[in-house]
DNA sequence: TATTGTTATACTCTATAACTATA
DNA sequence: TATAGTTATAGAGTATAACAATA
């Protein structure tokens, strides 16, 4: 492994197991929340947010998978459960007849109202409460940069992986 | 629910989505390294981490599962998986004869050696290369406060969870 | 009675590979 | 041939509840 074998500075290992404890007991209590108040997993969160934000509240299912799921059968399985409840609809696109427009219902649109104050509430006392405004923009612009250059350099490759050459 | 029905700032909502995103990204490629270096999946890790880093290279489960897993049962499960390739062994408390201590292997300590110089490499290439010093100083502070705050607060009940009466 | 840990069980989620259909 | 999506399948991980043993 012919990486680089220098070690990290205590500031960095610091930053670094911060970033990861607070984003995993962020993430858990949401889901606790999400689950309790919609009965949504993170990621059917995601999806219907994503949705309620788009133009129509519709988008491509290989552009959905892109932003929150790693595989496409993942979302597959995702949209099936969320079109069971009725919070998505599928449609075949108009325009390419491979592929397939999802949708947010009114009633996507409503379970996704009926869990967001509950979101906020949970990101204001976990998150927000100890930061003076000063250090969320600080955190926005770091962590902003961060993601601009994940973004830039393709995810999936990043950890480059060992193919097999048989 | 009668919580704070404010809405967020579009600051703060970047930050929330930085973090979500970033950290999320981040697990996913350390994740692919760690199962690819090591056969190991992210918890394994922290709990090899945590062992190593521990007097002795001991801690009890219930001390282990506080730290890194939610369950007990959890833990139980990736004990069981990391004893039986000789990661750890598992023997009762000499103190208290509930308790298991549960102690990393020198196997243990190979695996972790051999896994941490692709691990560190990931963290330079996707977090810390598009910062500067003063970038990591201000993200270890700001989320290191967050962590305390989190920490102080119970996670468990951090989102209250309806008890049933019954 | 409270605490420590395990077991049984059921469920959610994810990914890989094979497949279909359209561009 | 490449792309979009689904299906079948299998595996990892998690949590809940019941349980046994010790304090």
């Amino acid at each position: 492994m012919p990486d680089s074998p220098r070690s990290l500075s205590p500031t960095e290992l610091g930053a670094y197991f911060a970033l990861i404890e607070v984003s995993s007991l962020l993430r858990h209590a949401v889901e606790q929340q999400l689950r309790d108040a919609g009965d949504l997993s993170y990621v059917q969160f995601q999806l219907l947010a994503r949705l309620g934000d788009s133009d129509q509240g519709s988008q491509r299912m290989t552009d959905l998978a892109d932003g929150v799921v790693y595989s496409r059968s993942g979302l597959t399985y995702q949209a099936q459960t969320l079109e069971q409840r009725g919070l998505i609809t599928r449609a075949p696109a108009p325009d390419d007849e491979r592929s397939v427009v999802v949708t947010i219902t009114d009633e996507g649109r409503r379970v996704l109202a009926g869990v967001f104050p509950g979101h906020v509430a949970v990101l204001d006392q976990m998150l927000l409460e100890p930061l003076t405004a000063a250090d969320i923009e600080s955190l926005e612009d770091v962590l902003g940069r961060v993601r601009d250059h994940l973004r830039a350099a393709p995810p999936r490759s990043a950890a480059p992986r060992r193919r097999r050459t048989v």
